[in-house]
DNA sequence: TGTACATCAGTGAACGCGCGTTCACTGATGTAC
DNA sequence: TGTACATCAGTGAACGCGCGTTCACTGATGTAC
């Protein structure tokens, strides 16, 4: 990306960034189908014609919205992970999920966004998938390197069923070939215990039951961590 | 519930569902907060108003909703374990796993309503709390039956933080007051999984990976169970 | 069984509202020479 | 550096629409005696 040249395009560069601040304020209190483009551009103090220029439609800017989202998202995780960079396997694993909650819960309505219901009538466009997989690929990354250093247990290929095997080797071939099938299918299973303790957290399913979550949260990042196989170094 | 006596009453119950299920069907094409009163009166030929005599408020009828979604995936959750109820407990721990993906399958959108993004604005009554513990309470039978029938592995209780175990002994006092902390702590962990693969399924997280996700659903399931320690019995 | 009254279901018009998007326009900024 | 033209940002009015909810009403059903 090139610096901004012309004073026409800083503005904007800076109005576009408003606009979706503006709209993200507006989900706090509304959902994705009821935001309004007029209640934007009132927020703004300007005629909801001019949002036009800048997206061409509702649809267009809840896109951005859903992108910014996910970027968001994948730049705590990959920020934690660096961080962590030289810290213990399991280290690293925790902190990741860590920050992936946290950034919910500081976002919750943009969380909703994009693991929430999806949005009846939107058609997410192919730009979405590339910001939708950092943070994923982030946490793959750390089962990755465990599984190069030789710190994960021996993988059980037989619990896979043949056309799972398939699918799996599909996908690892993009992510991490070297990776076995069955790794591969605990992160899975990891992964989505994660997003689903998050999603019931922010969305009041443990109200009345682990609630405040903290503890039971880093309860079953250690223990999914173990699941996937992650272990501390012998000498750690 | 006694036998429904006048014809007025008899009228009344049979359009009160009809409302519903007209209102099941608007969920198909729009979201909870945009289902329209109107359009749900045009769908059975009656005036807008008339729905009214039926439910006090759109709240209100989206208060029925989400009751009749958590009561219907409830039985589906009992009667797959009741079924069941003569198999070795991780067989039962799989059918009941596998009747409530089913059923959320079978209805995506109830399942949003009950389990995606919270509806903005709504403030759901005490009334649904009974209606939305039927599922998980299933799965907790199991991991009891299991506990009492010495088929659990021994809990590791040192895992848990002192709160989380303040926490845990609270909700075990009304649940099943025998069960150890991490047995409970565990089965929460298998819980969110098993709602965070389905909403991940159900939501389009999935595809491009582990789609169609029958096999992984299969997987992750047994590989739960094995984790909160159902064990097949030596002679099974 | 028959009558008089009370209750309820359903109607259709109305209130007041906000929405997404288009369009012809004005004035400011940028570009080519 | 200065001028002539092209591009762009923002305006405000307008189109056509659907919404939740209320209200006074008509006619049917239920109840007490």
């Amino acid at each position: 990306m090139d610096a901004i040249r012309t004073a026409r395009a800083r503005a904007r560069a800076a109005l576009t960034e408003e606009i979706k601040a503006a709209a993200r304020h507006q989900l706090l209190e509304v959902g994705p189908r009821e935001l309004s483009v007029r209640a934007v551009a009132r927020e703004l103090g300007m005629a909801s014609s001019a949002v036009y220029r800048y997206f061409p439609s509702k649809d267009d800017l809840l896109t951005a919205l859903i992108i910014d989202a996910y970027n968001a998202l994948g730049n705590e995780a990959e920020r934690a992970h660096d961080v962590a960079a030289d810290a213990a396997l399991p280290a690293r694993w925790s902190a990741v999920c860590h920050a992936i909650r946290a950034w919910a819960r500081e976002h919750p309505r943009e969380y909703a966004l994009v693991y929430g219901s999806p949005v009846p009538g939107y058609r997410a466009p192919a730009d979405t998938v590339a910001a939708a997989g950092r943070a994923p690929l982030t946490l793959i990354r750390v089962v990755r390197d465990a599984w190069t250093a030789g710190r994960l247990g021996a993988p059980d290929d037989d619990a896979l069923s043949a056309s799972l095997t398939d699918q799996l080797t599909a996908v690892a071939a993009e992510l991490a070939p070297e990776l076995p099938e069955d790794v591969l299918a605990r992160a899975f299973v990891a992964w989505t215990q994660l997003f689903g303790m998050i999603s019931f957290e922010l969305f009041g399913h443990l109200v009345g039951s682990v609630d405040p979550s903290g503890d039971f949260f880093a309860y079953a990042v250690d223990r999914m961590g173990a699941f996937v196989g992650l272990q501390q170094a012998s000498g750690e």
